[in-house]
DNA sequence: CTTTAGCACTCCTTTCCCCCGAGTGCTAAA
DNA sequence: TTTAGCACTCGGGGGAAAGGAGTGCTAAAG
C-alpha cells in the first residue's frame, strides 16, 4: 500500500494532536483539523490503512488512533515542521549563558538544568572525556617539611594540584630535581606506562625521593582517569512525575533510577552526529523503551564535545525541543569557541 | 490522663506495626501481640485515650489507629529500642569505606549513595562549608608568553589551581615578584577586602601587571566561594517511588522536586549536634511536612562537618535509620580522624 | 474507484449500589 | 477495672447499568 500525501497529512495532524493532548485521536477530530474537506469516514478508511501500515496503533477497537513509534520516526524524518526558536526565546537562552562562565564542569551542569526548565522535561548534560589524556607538565611547591603542593597539567589543558603529606622528611631544595624528574620521564604517557616507568625508576632512587615522586604520580594518575571519565549530570527528574503516561508508577520508577542512580547509562552521540532522536524502542536501555530522548552535542574546544539530552514520553513535542535544543547546543558552541582558546578550565571533580 | 505503662506499650506496638505493614492497626491484632494478658475491648479503651492524648490518630470511625506525629515523636524519644548495628552491617559498612579515599567532595557523596543502598530510602549528603576561608599562599607558575598558573592554598588546606590567559603577554621573570605581592597584600583577608585591595593597589601598577594580578585575585575568589559554599549530594531518589504512602503523586513530586532540584532546601544540623529526628510536620520545609529525615553528622578535620541525611516516609523505620546512620557517621569521623592531618583534599567543584 | 451517509456495534469509563468485613464504641455484667 | 456482647460505621470490592466516543461496515452516490 502507499503512503500518499493525504495519509501523511493524517499521520501528522495525530501525531501533533496527540503530542497535545495525550489522548487517542478520533476520525471527526481530523476531518475538522482537515479543513472539512474530507469526511469523517473517509478518514476512517485511511486510518484504517496507516493502521494496517503500522504507523499508527489502536489501544482498543472503539479508540481513536494513536501514533506507533515508526510513526513517529515518520513523523520526526519528514512530517515535522523544524521549529526555530523564537527572538523572545533567543533572547533568554542567550541571556541564560551570559556571565556564565566558570568553570567547564559546572557550566555543563548548569547547561543541562538550563535546558530541563526550557523544555520541560528532565535533562542531561555530559561532560565527555578525553578518550587519551597525558600529563604535559608537573610542578612541585614546597611548604613545609612534611609537605609539598602537586601540581599537573594535562595536554588537554587542565590544571589540577592537591597537598601530599609525606612520610619522611621532603627538602624544598630536592623539590625542583624531583620536578625535572617528572617532566622528562612521565610526561606525554598514559596512565598504564605511568606506573611501570615509576617501578623502573624505584632502584635508582632513595626512599625519601621515591615515596614523594609515588604520591605524585598516583595523583596524576587520578587527575588523568577523572579526566577521562564522563560525569553526567542530570535535573528536572520530577518533571516526569507530570506526565500522564507515567502516573503507572512501575514506568516512572525505571526512568527515575535511570536519572538519578544510573546516569551513566543514558545514551550519548558518536562523533560527528550533531542531534540525534531516539524513540521508544529504539532506545537500547529497557527503561527507555517507553520513552524518548533528544540529544545533541556541542564544541567546548580541544577536540571536546559536551552532550546535553532531553527525557520524555514518546509523545513528546519533538520539533519544540528539538529547536530549542539544537539552538542551545549552537549558543554553547559558539560560546566556547568565541574565547577562541580553551575556556578557563578548572578542575572537575563530579 | 496519664501515660501508663501499659499505653506506652500500646503505642510502641502500634507504631511497629504500621511502620511494617503500613496499615492502621486494630485492637485485636495488638491484644494478641501483647501476648494476650489483656482482650481487645481493653486496648479499645486505651485506644480510644491515646487518640484523646493525641498520639493517635484514626484514619476514619472503623478503621484501627496509627501513630500522629506526636506519637512518632514520643516513640522515637523514649520507646524505640536503641538498636544496634550487626557485626554484619558492620563489616559491609566497613567494607565499603575500605580504600574509598579520593577526593573530599567524592567520598562524601558516595557516603551518601552507601547510607541509601543501606536503609533503601532516597539519602543526601553535604560538605558543609567552613563559614570563612581565606587564602594562606598564592603560587604563580610560568607557562608561555600568553598564560601562566595560579596556584591557590587556603587556609582550610585546599589546593586549586587553574591556567590564566593574559591578554598582555607576562613576562616569566616578573612572576615570582607578582606572587609575592600576592602573598604579601592579599593572604588570609576575606573576598570583599581581596578586591578592595586590588583597587588601592592598581594605581601603583602597570597594565602588564594589573591584568595578571586582578585575574588571580577574581580566581582566588572563585576559590573562596567555592569553599565556603556547601554542595549536596542527593541519591536514592527513586526509592520514594516504591513507598505505598507516596503512591500519592502529588506528594512524591514535591518530595522529588526537592531532592533533585531543590537541594539546598534539604534540613541541615546545627553545629554540636551529632544526630536529629525531624517527623513530618516537625520539618520546615512543606514539601517534608509529610515525611521524616533522620540526620546526622560526622567530623573531617580542621573543624569541618559533613552532614549525612535520609528522607523517607513519616513511617519509616526510625530504629534501624537511626542505628545505621549514626554508626555510619561514627565510622567516617574514626577514618577522617585516622589520618589525623586532613585527609588529601581536592578541588571540589560540583 | 473513491467518497460519503447511516447505523449497528464495541468497549472504555463513570456511576451507582450493594454487600462484606474489619474494627469500633457502648453497655452491662463480672 | 476488665470483659463479653452487640449494634453500628465506614471504606473497599465487585458487579451492573448507563453513557459516550469512536469504529467498521454497508450501500449508495459521485
Amino acid at each position: 500500500m502507499e503512503l500518499t500525501a493525504r495519509k501523511k497529512e493524517i499521520l501528522k495532524v495525530v501525531t501533533e494532536r496527540y503530542i497535545d493532548a495525550a489522548e487517542p485521536v478520533g476520525s471527526k477530530y481530523i476531518a475538522q483539523a482537515m479543513g472539512g474537506s474530507v469526511s469523517s469516514a473517509t478518514i476512517r478508511n485511511e486510518l484504517a490503512d496507516l493502521v494496517e501500515m503500522g504507523y499508527l496503533e489502536q489501544p482498543h477497537t472503539s479508540a481513536g488512533r494513536i501514533p506507533s513509534p515508526k510513526g513517529y520516526r515518520l513523523y520526526v524524518n519528514e512530517l515535522m515542521e523544524r521549529r526555530q526558536v523564537s527572538d523572545q526565546e533567543a533572547a533568554e537562552i542567550n541571556s541564560a549563558l551570559q556571565g556564565k562562565m566558570q568553570e567547564l564542569d559546572s557550566v555543563i551542569a548548569q547547561a543541562g538544568q538550563m535546558v530541563s526548565s526550557i523544555v520541560n522535561y528532565p535533562a542531561y548534560a555530559v561532560a565527555a572525556g578525553k578518550s587519551s589524556v597525558t600529563v604535559r607538565r608537573y610542578d612541585l611547591l614546597p611548604v613545609d617539611a612534611s609537605s609539598f603542593i602537586a601540581v599537573v597539567m594535562t595536554d588537554d589543558s587542565r590544571v589540577k594540584s592537591q597537598l601530599l603529606r609525606t612520610e619522611l622528611p621532603v627538602e624544598a631544595e630536592q623539590l625542583p630535581a624531583l620536578a625535572n624528574l617528572l617532566n622528562t620521564h612521565f610526561t606525554g604517557i598514559h596512565t598504564e606506562e605511568l606506573g611501570s616507568k615509576l617501578m623502573a625508576l624505584a632502584p635508582q632512587l632513595g626512599a625519601e625521593l621515591f615515596m614523594p615522586l609515588s604520591q605524585t604520580i598516583e595523583f596524576a594518575t587520578a587527575v588523568i582517569d577523572s579526566s577521562q571519565r564522563s560525569h553526567v549530570f542530570t535535573t528536572g527528574q520530577s518533571q516526569i512525575l507530570r506526565q500522564p503516561e507515567f502516573q503507572d508508577l512501575t514506568k516512572a520508577d525505571g526512568l527515575m533510577s535511570l536519572l538519578t542512580d544510573q546516569k551513566a547509562e543514558l545514551p550519548v552521540l558518536d562523533e560527528n552526529t550533531p542531534m540525534k532522536i531516539l524513540i521508544g524502542p529504539e532506545n537500547v536501555n529497557e527503561a527507555l523503551k517507553d520513552a524518548s530522548v533528544v540529544v545533541a552535542s556541542y564544541d567546548i574546544g580541544d577536540n571536546m564535545r559536551g552532550l546535553i539530552g532531553v527525557v520524555g514520553p514518546t509523545r513528546m513535542d519533538y520539533a519544540t525541543v528539538a529547536a530549542r535544543l539544537s539552538y542551545f547546543a549552537e549558543s554553547l558552541t559558539k560560546m566556547f569557541g568565541k574565547n577562541h582558546q580553551l575556556p578557563p578550565k578548572e578542575d572537575d571533580i563530579p
